[in-house]
Formats: structure tokens, C-alpha cells, sequence
DNA sequence: GACTACCTTAACCGATCGGTAAACGTTAAA
DNA sequence: TTTAACGTTTACCGATCGGTTAAGGTAGTC
């Protein structure tokens, strides 16, 4: 399977397991819906753990650069960069395939900490939180871990309840709340 | 079997169903760990989903007594009550078993809005927002219900770091963050 | 034309899935 | 003492689980 063959499998895994669940989506379905046998998906992944590894993988530097663009497009200062991961997650909300976020997900189904894809889902948010301090270290916040820690507070409350409540209303919330936050922590 | 046999399966079946995930826990290792035969299940619930939600309502019922009366024996008025979510929160994420919240799983694992497993875990959300926006309005806030959906994004943020990172940490956090947020919508 | 790399379909493995049925206690009221 | 209620164990149902195997098709390279 050539590198671009074997990225499109991941991707197709990826919306599957993302719109469907991981436990949910079984082998033989997922051959189905991505187009690969199984035999040629076993080729290349040992396990299905190995597959959900390599999705996961996927869906972190894709959402990061996506963010990560997205706030850098929208404001051009530190400080509206850190509002504007706000606005980010507005348009997020509002694509019809938005159904919370993967790695929450994943954590849910693997709970154990020593769980590879669990430890995944923690990485994912750590690295969000390493950016989310820099831009807050720029910002000129007195605590710029804390400030970006408040904020990943309010961003993953903000997902959860997008997926459950009214997601245009929570998206308005979260950046309320996180002008409150930021306002207190810068200067 | 008795109310009160029942209810003793309905809160064992939530510990299964809370610690191993519902699509991860089979009815046949359920049966084992309640100590309850499949067949005797079966005879009270017509389907695995009836019994899902039947642990929901309980888990409903439990965790709101349980934090009212938690945030009410902290602080005696309405504004202290609203911060001493946050306290409650960190007591909770310190029992060894804390393992997320039970709807944010739930939500994660079904993913229709339409699915009454989904629509329950919705419900509890705002069970919980209504009685935040009551303590908001009885602190004074200018906007109760819009102050309580700000804080409970961020309690639903601490629950799901609080799962993935340091705990204790996050429970500071989004204490800090709550303390920002009472602080600018009341007075 | 043979070889190799890579894919396919299709059948199969034992285990488990949600759910049902049969046969057999145990308890307690009539 | 009979009877009904409610439980048990055990086995079973077809479907699906994660994963494997065998046989064959199709490209490009030598």
C-alpha cells in the first residue's frame, strides 16, 4: 500500500470511528466504509488498537494546525489569538458532522490511564496547552500556564456541551466566560 | 424481585456499566458482576438500552442530591454556593474511582441526539443548569441563566481534564476560572 | 513471459454479542 | 398441601466480534 493509499484508509478510519464510536465500528464494517479489505487494513496495522492509534495520531496534528491556523487567521495579537480560539470553535460547532471531540471520546471508552489510546487523548491536550501558554506567555499573562490552563477548562466544557445542548448558545458562552478569564489574567 | 432487589441491581449495573463503558460491558459479564442472572434482568428490563437508562435516572438522582447537598453544607449563601461547586468537584475528582462523568460517556457513546440514552445525558445537563441559574438569580446576578452556563462549561471542562490530566491541578483551575466568571456577572 | 508487490474475495476461527427457552429450586400465601 | 411467583442454572439462538488463511486477480518491472 503506498504511503497516500495507507493515509486514506486512516482518514476514512478516522470519520468512522469519529461519527460511530470506537468499540461501536467493527472490523468488517470498517472495511466496508473505507474501502479496504480487511486483509489489505491487517497488512498494515497489527491490531485494531494499532489502527485507532494511527487515527488518533491523525485527527491530533489535524486539528491542532487546523486551530492553530484558524486563530492566527482571525486575530493577529497574542492576547485576540487566545479569544479567537473561541470564535474557532463556533465554526467547529456549526459543521454538520460535528459530533464532539475524538480524543474526549476516545478517553471515555478507554479509561484506564495506562491505556495507550487513553494517554493519546492526554497528549493531545497537553500539546493544545503548551501552545495555549506560549500565546499567553506573548500575551504578557502574569501566570501563563494557568491562564492557558483556565482556558482549556472552558474549551473542553465548551465541546461537551456543543454536543449536547444548544451549540451556537455554549459557543457564545465559552467565549464569554473565557473574556472574564483572560481579562483577569493579562495586566 | 422486589423495589427494592431491583434497585440494588440498577446501582450495581452502574458501577459496571461506569467503570467498563456501556458498549464494552456484555450482559453476560454483567450478570456476573451483579450477582443477578441474565434471565432475571431480562424479566425487569425488556433490553440492555431500558437498563442503560434506568442506571442513568439513578446516576441522575444521585450525583445532583449528592452535589446540592454537597455545595450547601460548604456555603450558606447563594454566591458561595456557586464557587463551592468547584470544591465539590474537587472532592469528587479525588475518590479513587472518580472516572469522568457517567453522561459525558454516555454521550460519547451514543451520539444521536435523537437516541434517549443520548437525550438523558442532555437532560441531567440541564437539570444541573436550572439549578445553578436558581443560585445565580438568588446571588444577584444580572444574567442567572447565562452566569449558569458559563459555569457549567467549566464544570464540564474540570471533568473531563480532571480525567485525563492532574486532577488536582484541574480542580484549581477551573475553581480560578469560576471565581473570575461569579466575579464578573454579579454586582 | 516470469516474477514480485499488492490488492481482492471468501471462507473460516473461537469468543462474545443481545436476547430467549427449558427445567428446576425456593418461598410463602391460600 | 397445592399453587403461583420469582429466582436459579444451563444451554441455545443467529449475528457479530477481532483476527487469520487460502486462492486468485492485476499491475509494473526485469
Amino acid at each position: 500500500m503506498s504511503a497516500s493509499k495507507r493515509d486514506e484508509l486512516v482518514q476514512k478510519a478516522l470519520y468512522a470511528f469519529y461519527s460511530g464510536g470506537f468499540h461501536a465500528i467493527g472490523m468488517d464494517r470498517l472495511a466496508k466504509e473505507t474501502g479496504v479489505s480487511k486483509t489489505a487494513i491487517y497488512k498494515h496495522f497489527r491490531t485494531k488498537e494499532e489502527l485507532i492509534l494511527a487515527t488518533l495520531r491523525l485527527r491530533d496534528e489535524q486539528f491542532r494546525n487546523w486551530l492553530i491556523r484558524r486563530i492566527e487567521t482571525l486575530a493577529s495579537n497574542p492576547r485576540d489569538q487566545l479569544l479567537a480560539i473561541f470564535d474557532a470553535l463556533a465554526e467547529w460547532f456549526d459543521e454538520p458532522a460535528f459530533k464532539s471531540c475524538m480524543f474526549i471520546k476516545a478517553s471515555s471508552e478507554y479509561q484506564d490511564r495506562a491505556h495507550p489510546i487513553h494517554a493519546t487523548a492526554a497528549e493531545h491536550k497537553r500539546l493544545l496547552a503548551a501552545d495555549f501558554t506560549e500565546r499567553a506567555r506573548k500575551a504578557g499573562a502574569r501566570d501563563p500556564a494557568g491562564l492557558a490552563r483556565e482556558l482549556l477548562v472552558v474549551k473542553e466544557g465548551a465541546i461537551v456541551l456543543a454536543h449536547l445542548h444548544d451549540s451556537k448558545q455554549v459557543a457564545k458562552d465559552a467565549r464569554g466566560a473565557a473574556e472574564k478569564i483572560i481579562g483577569a489574567a493579562i495586566e
